[in-house]
DNA sequence: AAGTTCCTTGTAAACGGTTACATAATCTGG
DNA sequence: CCAGATTATGTAACCGTTTACAAGGAACTT
C-alpha cells in the first residue's frame, strides 16, 4: 500500500528520483540509489501497474477472447498462449464463453486500457461485426476467423485439408458408405470439416447426399444421440467421420455398447487428436491439430505486431492438420503398413511448421 | 482513442458531466444526457479502464496464479474460475507455470493495481514464503495450500480421505499386495494421497513398507517407467493405486502392451476422474475430484471477501474426493453390485457439497 | 577565475478518468 | 416577489506513475 511518495519521503528524495532508480532509466548517484532501494524494501513497495500503464501507455498484458473454455482444444490453445506469453514476460487477461456480438463487445470494452493487444477467437457466426468494431482500436490477431479481414493477422487450422485427408484415407481403405457426424451449425471449423468431407466424396464420385450427414455439436452426448440414429438407419454406413474426437469417442463407446465392433463392423475417425485418443479402445484414428502451437503462434504474432515488426496487410497463416492413423479406422486390418501411418504422423516439414497452401484450403470453393 | 475530453467537447459539456451520464451516477437532464450519448456513440468512445480503476480503486479483475496449466485438472480449475467470474462480470488475469518463489513474486507484483483479489494455487513446496509476502496486501484465496495460513481463506481437495477410500476398496476386494505410484515429491496433493494409502494399509495391518512405493511425477511417461519397474520387481503386486489418472492410464496401456490383463492380472485405480477415464479400456476406477467446482468456489469465496461478507479468520474448506468404481479395479469380477459403485458415485450430500470433516482430513497425523 | 560542460536531482505537467465542492439556474411556498 | 430549497452543471483536486524541463553544483577548460 506504500506509494512512490512514501518511498520518496523515506529516502528523502523526490518521487522522480525514486522512479528513476526503480526503472534504472537515468543516471542516479550510487548513494541515493542505495537509499531508495532500502526505503523501497523497507516499505515493501510494489508499484501500481495500473498507474504505470496509464502514463507509459503499455501494459505487458494481452487480452484473450474465447468462445468457450470447454474441452481440450481450447485449454490447449490458451495454454499455448500463456506459455509464449511467459517467455516474453507478458500476462494474459482472459474472457471466455462469449456467444454473441454484444457479449464480446462488453468484454472487449472492459479490456480497453488494460491490454496491449488482443487475441480473438471468432469461429462462430455473428462475430464478424465484433471484429470490425474492435479492429483498428488495438493490435489484433484472429484465430479461426470466419472470413479474413483486410490488414488483420489471422491464424487458422487446416480443417478442410485435414478432413479431406481423413475421408480419403477411409476411401482408400475401401469404404464406400461413409457418414459424417457434423459439428454445430455456424461454427467455422465444423463447416470446413464438412466441406472437406464432401469434397473428398465428390472427387471420388461417391457423393452420398445429405442422408449420410448427421448433426452433432462437438459434445459427447450428441455422439451418443448420433450413434442411435446411425444404428437406426436403414442401411448402416461402414465408416463414420466424426468432426471431433469427443464425439468420435462417444460413438465408439455407444457402438461397443450396441454390440458392434470397431473397426470390424464400423470404422470411426475423429478430429483433434486429444491426449487420450491413443488410450481408448481401439486407439482412435484422427486428425491432429496442434492447438498448443496455434496459441503460441498467435501470441508471438501479436508481439511481432506490437514491436512494429509485422507489416500492414498481415497475411493469414494456416497450421496443417495431419492425419494420424491408429486402429479405429481399420487400417491395420486392411494390412496397411505402419509405414503408411508413419508417413502421416511425421510430415517432412518441421513439427508445427506451417503450410501456406492457400490454394486447396481456399474457402467457399 | 477518443477520450472523455473529446466526448465532452463534442457534446459541449464538461468531462464531469460526461462521466456522470456514462456511469448513471447522478441526475443529469434528459437533454444533455442525450447529447452525451450520441457524442460518445459518434466517437465510438470506450472508457480507459486503467484510468478508471486508478481512481475508483477497483478493477473487476481477479488474478489467478497457477503452478502449471498442463493437464485437465488445472484447465478445469481455471475454467471453473472463469465461469464463476463471468457470472459476476469479472475477468481473470492469469499467470502460470511458476516454479519458485521469485517467479511467483514477480508475477504477483505485476498484478498489483490491476486486480481486486488473487487466487493462488500454492501446492508446491517453497511457496509458503510467497503466501506470506502477498497475504495482507490484497484479498487472497488459497487453493491446495501446503499449510493453512491464519486468516486466509483456503480450499482444498479431500486427498487423504479419497486415497484412503480407494485403497480400502482394493483391500475389500481381497488384494493384499497393493503398490502405489506416487506423485512428484514436494507436491501437497501427492503427499496427501500417499498418506491416505499408507493409512489405509496400516489400518488393515498390511503395511508393505517402501518397497511397494514407486516414484512418479503425475505425467504419462513416468507411468510407463513405473510399469516397467513394477513388472521387473520380484513379486508383482496384485493392484496398484496411481496418484493420478494420467499415470494410471499409462500403466494400463503399458501393462496391456506387456500382455497383462487389467484387472484380472493386475488391478489399477487412479485419481482425478478425468473426462476420458470412463472411455479407456477397461474403464478406470478412480477418485473423482471436482476441479471445476474447486475453481468456482474459490472465485465465489474471493468475491465474498471483497464484498466484505466473509469474516476475518476465514476457515478452510475441503471438497470431498469420492471413489467412482468402474472396471479397472476388478470390482465387477468380484461380483460387487453396481449398487456399491452407485453409492459411491452419488454421495448423499449435494453434488459438490463440502465436507468439513476436519478430523480425518487433518494433516500431519 | 570565469565560462562550459556534465551530472544529479527536483518541479510540474501529463496520462484518463471520478468526485467533492462550488455555482448558477430553476422551482417552491408563504 | 423573494428567501430558501432543489436541480443541473462546471471547476479542480486527486488516483500513482513517468518524463520533459529546469536548476544547482561539481568538474573541466582555457
Amino acid at each position: 500500500m506504500a506509494t512512490i511518495r512514501d518511498v520518496a519521503e523515506a529516502a528523502s528524495v523526490s518521487i522522480a528520483t525514486v522512479s528513476r532508480v526503480l526503472n534504472k532509466k537515468a543516471r542516479v548517484s550510487e548513494e541515493t540509489a542505495r537509499r531508495v532501494w532500502t526505503a523501497a524494501a523497507e516499505l515493501d513497495y510494489w508499484p501500481n501497474e495500473a498507474a504505470r500503464s496509464l502514463t507509459t501507455n503499455q501494459t505487458h498484458v494481452i487480452g484473450v477472447l474465447l468462445p468457450d473454455l470447454h474441452g481440450e482444444f481450447f485449454s490447449e490453445v490458451i495454454r499455448g498462449i500463456d506459455q509464449a506469453a511467459r517467455e516474453s514476460r507478458y500476462q494474459i487477461l482472459v474472457s471466455s464463453s462469449h456467444a454473441d456480438h454484444d457479449e464480446v463487445m462488453t468484454a472487449a470494452k472492459s479490456m480497453q486500457g488494460r491490454i496491449d493487444g488482443l487475441i480473438f477467437m471468432a469461429s462462430d457466426n455473428g462475430l464478424a461485426e465484433s471484429v470490425d468494431r474492435i479492429q483498428g482500436r488495438m493490435p489484433l490477431v484472429l484465430i479461426n476467423p470466419r472470413r479474413i479481414v483486410k490488414g488483420t493477422a489471422s491464424l487458422r487450422i487446416g480443417n478442410f485439408l485435414g478432413a479431406r485427408e481423413a475421408v480419403n484415407h477411409l476411401l482408400r481403405l475401401g469404404h464406400e458408405d461413409i457418414a459424417i457426424l457434423k459439428g454445430p451449425a455456424g461454427n467455422i471449423d465444423a463447416e470446413e470439416r464438412l466441406r472437406g468431407y464432401r469434397h473428398a466424396l465428390a472427387a471420388a464420385d461417391r457423393d452420398l447426399g445429405a442422408s449420410r450427414e448427421f448433426q452433432g455439436d462437438f459434445l459427447e452426448p450428441s455422439g451418443y444421440r448420433a450413434a442411435a440414429e446411425i444404428l437406426g438407419s436403414r442401411r448402416r454406413p461402414t465408416a463414420v467421420f466424426a468432426c471431433n474426437d469427443m464425439m468420435a469417442i462417444a460413438l465408439i463407446s455407444a457402438f461397443g455398447g450396441a454390440g458392434l465392433k470397431v473397426p470390424e463392423d464400423i470404422a470411426v475417425v475423429g478430429f483433434d487428436d486429444v491426449a487420450i485418443a491413443r488410450y481408448i479402445h481401439p486407439p482412435l484414428t484422427t486428425v491432429r491439430v496442434e492447438a498448443n502451437q496455434l496459441g503460441q503462434r498467435a501470441l508471438r504474432r501479436l508481439l511481432a505486431i506490437l514491436s512494429g515488426g509485422e507489416a500492414e496487410g498481415a497475411v493469414e497463416e494456416v497450421l496443417p492438420a495431419t492425419l494420424v492413423v491408429r486402429e479405429s479406422c481399420g487400417a491395420s486390418l486392411a494390412g496397411y503398413s505402419t509405414d503408411y501411418s508413419r508417413r502421416k504422423e511425421s510430415p517432412g516439414s518441421m513439427p508445427g511448421g506451417t503450410a501456406r497452401d492457400s490454394d486447396p484450403e481456399a474457402r467457399g470453393d
